[in-house]
DNA sequence: CAAAAAAGTTAAGTTAGCTTAACTTAGCGC
DNA sequence: GCGCTAAGTTAAGCTAACTTAACTTTTTTG
């Protein structure tokens, strides 16, 4: 066996699951304008311990993943954030490939993704994204990375905790929460839904909206934050 | 945390990936007819030392899922078996799958499965399953086990090194090694195939075969022993 | 601004899975 | 049966990923 000199870099073997997992999030933090994300998020994230998110950022530095001072929010290094675009196109169009091929409904996929998108070859990933055309956008709406790594930046959305009273199109549903999903999914909402966004009551958190078809409904404040839009006069 | 008793055997978790091939390995030994699997070939069949080996197979022990005496090849207990016929289940329906939507050769899906079997859920198999209209066959002619652990038993084969002059099909091909799957894909060779087996030269090892064709081959006898035969005639 | 709370780090210890090295056992060949 | 050799085990040590506990730094807040 050749001795390793303790002080070379590792041999970038390849990248471990959790570290794929902490690339993604910590690229998701700000894809839609979030602050770089901090300790205690990744920490509640993955249901770990601070200690233990300290431990892994700083694999994830050694190995050149990411930069970090003490003390401050983590972010990616160029190559971090090779990886982690890489991982959500994974994601994404595996997303996309179960909805269509397999039937899955899109508040179930979540969880499905997040195991296959470390299983599956860059091979297969190409051949999921030929066979369904090269999708832009994934069962959430969220924008699917091209191979390249280059992202399609999509129409500038607003959140819906953010929107003025208004008409607007849903253009993504955050994917984080599954029961959120599921509640959404229950008021019929989904990418391309038509809404009407009412005045706030000043005395509740909840957010009034219109349908289409004129049915009136009210979010809680975690469910709306799920939802983004762009205007539609 | 509440303390955990030494005797008290491990909270089976879940099963990890190393314990899963190791517990499809120990199956897969015996699955036509051949004898209960040593270390040294476990070794061989992952790459790594018999200590490592030694090693993996105390946990499972531990976990009791497989039995062993100390220089004894090792045997499943019921719930290793279980297991092991659910992980075969998982791989066979995936390379079923990867041929039948995504264009994959049959050649190439072996080592695709050995990844993914370990990530997909027990809802996508059996999504999978019924999207395929209930194989009882992989794509390389082995039986895929039912979805409650029985198999379907198939018709009596006999490996091609074994089989006496005279006509046969070609029932099953031994996805163990690339190379000598693309060797034989090369010849035409494939489950379905009719083949009419020569008469041996004493001083060759490699075996004569005349195809439906009437095109003549001789395959080398490790080529020889991935296939398997049953008569026709 | 000082104290308290929250966030982050460090330290020590665990397990799975791997390595090399040293040793033991089993299965022959003679 | 004796001794060689192949196979298997044991020992020691490593890393990634996790834990709890103790401590430090930063932020909030009265
Ligand atoms: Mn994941
Ligand atoms: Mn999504
Ligand atoms: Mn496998
Ligand atoms: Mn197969």
């Amino acid at each position: 066996m050749t001795a390793r000199t303790p002080s070379t870099p590792p041999p970038a073997e390849g990248i471990s699951r959790v570290a794929e997992d902490f690339l993604k999030a910590i690229w998701s933090a700000t894809e839609w304008g979030g602050a770089p994300i901090t300790g205690k998020a990744l920490a509640e994230r993955f249901g770990t311990t601070a200690a233990n998110v300290s431990d892994t950022i700083r694999r994830l530095t050694a190995q050149g993943l990411v930069s970090h001072e003490p003390y401050k929010p983590v972010r990616l290094t160029t190559a971090g954030e090779r990886h982690a675009v890489a991982m959500v196109r994974k994601h994404r169009l595996i997303e996309s490939f179960l909805v269509r091929t397999l039937g899955y409904s899109w508040e179930e996929v979540h969880d499905e993704a997040e195991n296959l998108e470390h299983a599956v070859s860059e091979t297969m990933i190409e051949r999921i994204d030929a066979l369904l055309g090269h999708p832009d956008r994934d069962p959430h709406g969220d924008p699917i990375p091209a191979a390249d790594g280059t992202s399609p930046h999509p129409e500038h959305a607003v959140n819906l905790t953010d929107a003025s009273p208004g008409s607007y199109e849903v253009t993504r549903i955050s994917d984080d929460d599954p029961a959120i999903l599921r509640l959404l999914a229950g008021h019929g909402l989904r990418p391309g839904s038509m809404i009407t966004v009412g005045t706030r009551d000043a005395s509740s958190s909840s957010i009034p909206l219109e349908y289409n078809d004129g049915g009136l409904a009210s979010l809680p404040s975690d469910a709306a934050a799920a939802l983004w839009l762009v205007g539609r006069g």
